[in-house]
DNA sequence: CTGGATTAATCAGTGCCCTGAGTAATCACC
DNA sequence: GGTGATTACTCAGGGCACTGATTAATCCAG
């Protein structure tokens, strides 16, 4: 009767996007590690040493899927986690050789699993694709950060 | 050293505009249904009598997830189930008037929330955003369902 | 009409994602 | 230097998403 036709909810071909996203890193990148896990090896790449709310915020994850995802890793011997002696609270992770080589043989796969997922788009398409997200995401999270004076946002006020 | 920059990679800004999107439905729609519970009931608005298979099929949830969903939704007391006569294998769903009222209020608040998501946007950008994301989306659906002629898809080579 | 495939749904197991509550360490102010 | 707020992390709990195995009903070939 008053259905709604979902395919122009950003919400919904949202989720339906990192499904097919899902699918394709299953395919092409790993069973194992997941995209998620990916990203805080990555992190821990360049700054061995960082906490976990840091690399939490880093890439996107919240403080208990962090602990999550990290406890997986250590797990699988791909990270070390030991008390900051400087601050007692802290843990300091750093990745084991493994992790190391984990990282470098994903990062290839994965640039080409973004190939492939983005080959639909023309190259001028894929770049606006990628902006289009981005400062949607990011407006999205500066709502519910007050404080964060990247885009203040003015919801209701549609622009142009 | 060997880090990748991530704002690039599809899937992490997927994840990202998800999350976002999560955080907002949860802010302007509803805390007691979540998005996919929208997309079921939306689906049995307009066609009463679906079998859970088909909804998850219209609605992009797999038949795990879509029997955990329904059952949430049938506690609530928002459908009902009853098995199919013609078919015992299969149970019938139909929305209560409770639920054919909650979908309505929240088909308002849902499409509120819309505008607000996208207005960091222009309208023309609001309208390439959406075709781009489903252009993604079901192409990688179709590379995972062979024998759907939709698009076939040339894996490798980068369109123009 | 009967026995082997298919099909709808369930269940167990893993992982991501959020919230709210709790614990321990540190910091900051008096 | 001690007390109260803040901070890092953990834990419990609810929900989405996928896989592989299982159950029950139906379909179809012989």
């Amino acid at each position: 009767m008053a259905a709604v036709d979902l395919t122009n909810h950003p919400g919904h071909l949202a989720r339906r996007l990192q499904q097919a996203h899902y699918l394709l890193w299953n395919a092409m990148v790993s069973e194992e590690i997941t995209s998620p896990q990916f990203a805080v090896l990555n992190a821990l790449v360049d700054e061995p040493g960082l906490d976990q709310r840091t690399v939490g915020e880093r890439v996107g994850l919240d403080r208990s899927t962090v602990a999550e995802v990290i406890s997986r890793l250590g797990r699988r011997g791909l990270l070390d986690k030991v008390r900051d002696p400087g601050d007692g609270r802290r843990f300091l992770l750093r990745l084991t050789e493994d992790g190391v080589r984990t990282h470098r043989k994903l990062a290839l796969r994965t640039a080409r699993m973004n190939q492939v997922f983005l080959a639909p788009l023309s190259a001028a398409e894929q770049t606006q694709f990628l902006d289009l997200i981005r400062r949607v995401a990011d407006a999205a999270e500066g709502l519910r950060n007050p404080g964060d004076p990247g885009t203040p946002v003015e919801p209701l006020a549609a622009p142009t």
